[in-house]
Order: C-alpha cells, then sequence, then structure tokens
DNA sequence: CTTGATTCTATACCTGCTACAGGGTGCATA
DNA sequence: TATGCACCCTGTAGCAGGTATAGAATCAAG
C-alpha cells in the first residue's frame, strides 16, 4: 500500500534527471512527502503528477516560478481558474513575441545569405559587413 | 593620432556595460589593444568594431562561441565566406526549428483557454487536467 | 560479509551576463 | 598640495535552469 518511491525511481518514471528533481525540491517546486531514516528523499504518487506538471509546463515555455505560481493556485479555491486562464494568456502573448522576433533575425540571416551569394569573386566578405554595418547603427560605411 | 580610449568610454559608445565588456575578454572574445601602466584596458576603433559585431551577432541568436568561431574565420583566407554562409545557414535552420516549437506550445496552449472556457460551473479547471493529462502522454518535448 | 547500486550533501561548472566590495588611478579645483 | 570625484582594477557572487563531480553513507542481493 505504501506506494512511496525513492529519488531515482521518481527520476526514471518521467526520463528525468536526479539533480534536477533535486534542484526542483531546492527551488521549492517539488519536496519530497518524507525521508527515511536514513535521510533518503521519499516520494509518492502526488509527487509523480507534480513533477510531470512541472516537466510539461516547463515543455510550454513556463519558467518554474511561474509554474510554482500555477501550482499555487491549483491549491486554491474557485476563482483560480480565471487566474490560470489569464496567466496562459498572457504566455502566448509572450511566445508570440519571441517568435515574430526569432522570425525577423531569420529574415536577417536569410538578406545576409544572399548578399553573400552575389558577391564578386575578390569582394570582402558580404556578411561581415552586413553585421559591421549595425555597428554604429548603419552609420560608417 | 592615438585614439585608444578606456573601458568606460569604449562601453558607452555602444551603449553596452563594462562588466560585459570585461566579459567577453575573459571568455577571448574581445581583448583589449594594451594595457595603461596603471593596467587600465586601452581599445582603439578595431575593438570598436569587434565589439559591434559582437553586439550585433548576439542580437541574431548567435551564441559566443559561435560568434568567436566566425570572428576566426573572418582572420582567415579565401574560403572563410562559404564557411560563414555555412554557418549561417545552419543557424537559420535552427531558429525555424524553435519557432516551430514554439508555435505549437502556443497551439497546445490555446487549446487550454479554449477547454478553459467551455467548462462547467462546478468542473476542474481543464487547463490543469490538460497539463497533468500531459504527464503520461505527450511528456517533455 | 561483501559487492554494487543507490542515495546523501556539498560544491563547482555551464551561458551570458550583472553587481558589488575594496582598492588604485586620473584629473580638476580650492 | 590636498581633496574630491569619476573612473578603473581584481575578485567574488548572484540570476535561471540545470548538470556533474567527490566522498561518504546506505540498501539489497548473494
Amino acid at each position: 500500500m505504501k506506494d512511496r518511491f525513492t529519488i531515482g525511481k521518481l527520476a526514471r518514471m518521467v526520463g528525468g534527471n536526479i539533480q534536477t528533481v533535486r534542484y526542483y525540491g531546492r527551488r521549492g517546486l517539488l519536496l519530497p512527502m518524507g525521508r527515511k531514516k536514513s535521510g533518503y528523499r521519499l516520494y509518492d504518487e502526488r509527487s509523480l503528477k507534480r513533477l510531470g506538471f512541472i516537466r510539461f509546463a516547463r515543455g510550454l515555455d513556463f519558467s518554474l516560478d511561474e509554474i510554482k505560481g500555477l501550482m499555487e493556485l491549483r491549491d486554491e479555491p474557485s476563482t483560480a481558474c480565471d487566474m490560470v486562464r489569464k496567466k496562459t494568456r498572457k504566455k502566448i502573448e509572450a511566445i508570440k513575441k519571441k517568435i515574430k522576433d526569432l522570425e525577423s533575425i531569420t529574415e536577417i540571416l536569410k538578406e545576409m545569405i544572399d548578399a553573400c551569394k552575389r558577391r564578386l569573386p575578390r569582394e570582402e566578405c558580404p556578411i561581415f559587413k552586413t553585421i559591421e554595418k549595425g555597428v554604429k547603427g548603419r552609420g560608417k560605411r
């Protein structure tokens, strides 16, 4: 009946790393439900769920602090769901911005490659030229 | 004639931070061209270009190691341009992958919000249900 | 009892910075 | 000359989000 397991088993169950689990403990996200007399951490089914939650949310680009906030909400009454939705929406906006940034970076890199292909045999590498132009905000030429 | 400047001036010229410049030095990306007797680092126009290069490339999501690699290439002969192009293309691929990941994350988050809106008054928050389902299902990506 | 796997704590490392302490330097002004 | 202030030096420590060691203790099987 006592389905308690040590840290190694817990880590293996989610395909994770022991140090990371301990790190989550230090960060206050996943405390062991107890300890053996020897000091070994003991976890249970709820720890497993929590760890799964953390890992999945990390995969969704939430920071450990954000995840902590979400988990604290879960243990709260009715209005929590609205808050969770709000936080999730905020996260979506942040990710969208990140995507836009990465897209414009891609554009710049592509332009650099195009310029590079058009270069004359003895000309200086246009990629470096492009990057150096960025030095003073396209001031020097 | 001796347009050499101290670290503070260099940092101000690019709107950066002194510690960062020193850090680039420690990482071997931007060594001062000399020192005063007092030990003060001295930089010149070339340092400024180099620093600009580093900052711009950082903005393009290159890591310091990658930037170091690029700068070493620049000091090399003719074939360098091909290598630079190759590395740039590789970077584009990596960024594209990142964008895709972020897009699928956005999708999942949106689904969670939609499910949340459809929930019945006394039902458990579907966002948590979704995330917990991910524990053994989709797992980490 | 011994072996080998597992766990413990503590510490250091990684990236890309940023900050702070406690000292030395540079230069203008009183 | 003294003093005051800005600037610089080195060394250290901190952030996120882990990963990786060392050396000791503990567990389980044979």
